[in-house]
DNA sequence: TCGCTGCTTTGATCTGGATCAAACGTGCCG
DNA sequence: CGGCACGTTTGATCCAGATCAAAGCAGCGA
């Protein structure tokens, strides 16, 4: 570990006993409508957080599957890394989403989760939530739901890299992101992205000088305006437009 | 309901009583490793049998999230439908494999899930799920698992759609099915596909014709041996190498 | 301040797979 | 048995997006 983390980790000691019930992100990441006293137990679930800086790993492909991780704060990307070196980004992540299911399956993470600028994370370990979820059914149920959700999603990145367009692929995009940033209390019509377009391309199927034509072209047609990752959207029915109405 | 169908339902009745615990299916699709106690609490879930014929809808987008579908025999698509007719398939199944994960985030299902051929599927209530796998933890941790396993799967798929050639997703594809089939004591080498070239492309992201161009150049290359639906594996390594080793 | 380094944009050209088109099974139903 | 409905194969052509290439630009460390 080097230095600087060192130092962030000293904060986070002091910080250690910050709890589920009293996160903001609570109602996001883990179960809504608990009692009081089953929050309490909620806490001692989570007892450790970790900060990463960005670039770094929350785990890798191969790794033992020992928690599963609510992140705090930040952006991550999860990617799955072929044997002659292409790769695939699967999914981004932001404030509130759980990350680490593929571990279950076989006790060993199947991808990479890499963040995209600094960020926190919350560890849940996996034994702990088993016990828990067979005390208090809500959590249980909702856990279930986060899984099955990312079933759900899957399915539309399934359904957008095997039979839409170009255009409709980044259309779906960025509604998708603005959508996330809006639920979370941050402006649905302009932000900041994370990613470089090289990691949109893959998540999308598109190569990076795609992303950026399609960046520049939507731009000249007054859908949106970009300065770098920077996104001002000008016309979400217009960007909706070409999401749905794609017959023309 | 067609009189076909009421017919095969009577039987369905008499049979109402087969349970897991003599299911030849258990292991794969519910938990290993239960009690003989358990199992028979196990029994009391599954309640109900349904036969379904080729075409046959288990359920649609839209219905009502109740149970899930373990598969007892025979063989099923999903399928995802966008607003403007088209569709994507997002996953083939066959015996002993779950369906209906997609309609727990939403308690509605998001996808259609159609027979290919006369199947027969057992039903899981999951009310009934949630209650008894609070009390068996194994039933949890499986069913934690087959989830998992499921939007591993969909990784995989992601990949497969995002960054692989033609010949590629279908070495894949024919390389899955054959290793499926013979976890379930089929022949690995030769097998009779239940699914069309439409519905094998839509799975891959590949248009009919190419698909069939395809198998025809597997065998004019002696990897296969293509009869319709009818496939011989005739180089396993062959494919592998298509899969695996596709930077020549 | 300069000069990397990593990311992005834009242009020119190429190509894998789509699209269009036609013929050929195969099997079911009247 | 004939004919219609599907699914499949194969050929000819096209085009969306990939690839190749070169500049432009922002941020950072010396």
């Amino acid at each position: 570990m080097v230095p600087l983390e060192n130092a962030n980790r000293k904060i986070d000691i002091a910080e250690l006993k910050t709890a589920c019930s009293n996160c903001s992100l609570r109602e996001l990441c883990m179960p809504m409508g608990l009692t009081l006293e089953e929050l309490e137990q909620l806490d001692e679930l989570v007892y450790t957080r970790r900060r990463l800086k960005r670039g770094e790993s929350l785990y890798r492909a191969g790794d033992p599957f020992v928690a599963l991780y609510p992140i705090r704060s930040g952006f991550f990307k999860t990617r799955l890394t072929f044997n002659d070196g292409r790769d695939q980004v699967t999914g981004f992540y932001m404030a509130g989403e759980l990350l680490g299911m593929d571990g279950i399956s076989v006790d060993t993470h199947s991808c990479d989760a890499v963040a995209l600028e600094d960020s926190e994370i919350c560890m849940i370990p996996y034994a702990r939530l088993e016990t828990l979820s067979q005390e208090i059914k809500s959590l249980q149920r909702h856990f279930h739901k986060v899984m099955s959700r990312e079933i759900v999603r899957e399915n539309g990145v399934m359904m957008l890299l095997g039979t839409m367009r170009a255009e409709e692929r980044l259309a779906a995009f960025l509604l998708n992101v603005s959508q996330r940033l809006q639920v979370r209390g941050y402006s649905a019509l302009e932000f900041h992205l994370r990613m470089t377009r090289e990691e949109i391309g893959s998540y999308l199927g598109l190569k990076l000088e795609t992303v950026s034509r399609l960046f520049s072209r939507f731009q000249a047609e007054g859908l949106i305006e970009v300065d770098q990752r920077y996104v001002r959207i000008v016309s979400i029915e217009g960007l909706r437009a070409i999401y749905a109405h794609h017959t023309d």
